[in-house]
DNA sequence: ACCGGCCCTGAATGCGCTTTCAGTAAGCGC
DNA sequence: GCGCTTACTGAAAGCGCATTCAGGGCCGGT
């Protein structure tokens, strides 16, 4: 038998001899003789029958895919708290499309307009806002419409003017008490490996470790900070540049763990030990961390967490009312990459 | 101004005082009166118009988005090859919708089934298959109809009786070298930590090493091999049950680098070193590996470009014959985590 | 000035499905 | 046995868009 391009419910109809409508019943489980609906059933199964998604969408059954949008899935940090998004998900018996925009706030823009387009019922984002007023607009502009059409819409981490339900991972709280934990270790002389400063991640906790220090009467130099991407080709590069810069620092904070595993690479390259020579610390406790060696301090955000709260705020009613679920994480955790200065 | 549900391409048409038609083609650049498209972009714009995807798929254009289905995204071999994969896609404009089955056979039939009903233009199979006849006919039977129907199917791994575009790494050849190189060291008493035994990928590396080790006269009795999942946890486990035998054995074979990381976490709080006490090695070389300490020995896989193969096979003609990229990688990168017996 | 031909526009059709609406047969009470 | 309710089934409308088919300007050619 010569398959068809594609069979539709029409041909099973047919086969089954019974109308449109019915067929359509029968495999939506609504009431219909049982008869008929084996009748159709077999059919369905004989002729290997999938509804085509578009025309169901299109006469209005609602559809189970939701989109997730990150900046980086071969991130560690983006990839657990996409996992998390994924459990509540499947306990939901939704599908999810993870995107990824590998930071292009073009690419968010499409992937959001995209997903608009394919009527997905929620929309998450993960990873941060851009500080960008005119990227601002933009994906207000795409956002809006979606919200106006019944559209949820939720994400993790600050984005400066969506009105959205957002899960807030404690950025400026977190990078403080790293700063008065490291400053409790003797250190002094600090410097920091940041990402693009465009992100409210960075500025966020950029400015938290700043301002703490700033407390404790220790400065924080413009050439103590060095600006690479978020990964850790970024982090070795950033911390190859201080070293070229003959930095006097005893303890850099990376923003994130990803570019401390660069910068810890970097340093060993080097030929510097660490803490030995200097200790190094990150942010987001990922996974991984606890496996190197020496094991990284950071500050640990419930990342999967993140994620299943996100996918939950967007599941549940908010009757157009913010919310946001503040505080999540920012403990600090000091392992062995981190030592008392002088020891 | 109250906003609609949703605006349609009528609703622009009307604002633009134009056809259905002439909107339609404005929209989509086709010969239109410089005069007209810009009447009708300028209410598309204004309306916060997007395209009903449902629709324009129904209505025949083909779109754009192939389906990426793999095992566990959180897991960084998965998470190298997407990466390969979204580049190509990127590159032609194509979007990427990633989802993770987290190793449910079931789940997988179901993700092929909704892409299916989605009319992706493509879909692509990441990660081994299983050894399981049932499985094995449930997958096909929902292939089948999609490539009839002109869907473009290619896999990475092998896949037994699938018929689509496939792209193999040397896990048999690469185990085996592997296996030779540590007998090179001079070991002769092996471990190994094996996933699943009804992975096609599980026993292809598990019957490369061993065969190799019984042409140099050395026997793995089933008691040298452990069986846990494929996750760091799962190495760890299995390498702590190792121990808790007894194992004499001076060299561990981990099936793949996450289990090898989670066996070196084991050993460590077993107070045993690495190389020092007994040696690791893994298999996948993923990128993390090379900044452990010691960093792992393993079997590089061109992880970044098996996804970008594959997702170029799917985009490419094969005039319905199966093509298969074979020996991808396999070379042996022998690193601090293995050292020469007895030194 | 007239006609053929070209290009652009608009009306209409159909993609595959869900759902309303009307219709028919069966079941019940009287 | 007749009329009415109940329970399914089938015909048909329409979801939003691309596209074909005709029709109507406008050009050049004669």
């Amino acid at each position: 038998m010569q398959p068809r391009a594609h069979v539709t419910l029409e041909d099973v109809a047919r086969a089954a001899d019974v109308s449109l409508a019915t067929a359509s019943r029968a495999l939506n489980g609504m009431r219909v003789t049982p008869q008929l609906r084996d009748r159709v059933l077999a059919a369905a199964e004989k002729l290997a029958y999938t509804p085509n998604a578009h025309a169901r969408a299109l006469a209005g059954a609602s559809h189970r895919t939701v989109g997730v949008i990150c900046h980086d899935v071969t991130d560690p940090y983006f990839a657990a708290i996409a996992g998390g998004v994924m459990r509540v998900a499947g306990d939901n018996d939704l599908l999810v499309m993870l995107a990824s925009t590998f930071r292009d706030p073009e690419r968010e823009i499409a992937y959001v307009s995209m997903l608009r387009a394919e009527r997905a019922p929620a929309i998450l984002l993960i990873g941060s806002g851009f500080e960008d007023a005119r990227w601002e607009r933009a994906l207000e502009a795409e956002l809006k419409p979606y919200l106006d059409g019944g559209g949820r819409v939720a994400v993790v981490s600050r984005h400066r003017s969506l009105k959205v339900d957002s899960v807030l991972p404690e950025n400026r709280a977190g990078a403080a008490a790293m700063a008065r934990a490291l400053l409790d270790l003797g250190h002094r002389r600090f410097a920091v490996l940041s990402g693009p400063r465009a992100l409210t991640t960075v500025a966020d906790r950029l400015g938290g470790f700043r301002d703490e220090l700033a407390k404790a009467g220790v400065a924080l130099a413009p050439t103590d900070i060095v600006e690479g991407p978020f990964t850790r080709d970024g982090g070795y590069g950033a911390m190859s540049e201080l070293l070229a810069r003959g930095s006097t620092a005893t303890c850099v904070f990376a923003l994130t763990d990803v570019m401390a595993i660069g910068a810890c690479a970097a340093l060993r390259d080097h030929g510097l030990s660490v803490p030995g020579d200097i200790s190094v610390s990150g942010f987001d406790d990922i996974p991984i961390v606890r496996d190197l060696t020496p094991a990284l301090s950071t500050v640990a955000l419930p990342l999967q967490r993140l994620g299943e709260k996100a996918m939950e705020l967007a599941l549940t009613e908010n009757n157009g009312r913010r919310r946001r679920l503040l505080r999540m994480g920012g403990e600090v955790v000091l392992r062995g990459s981190t030592a008392k200065v002088g020891s």
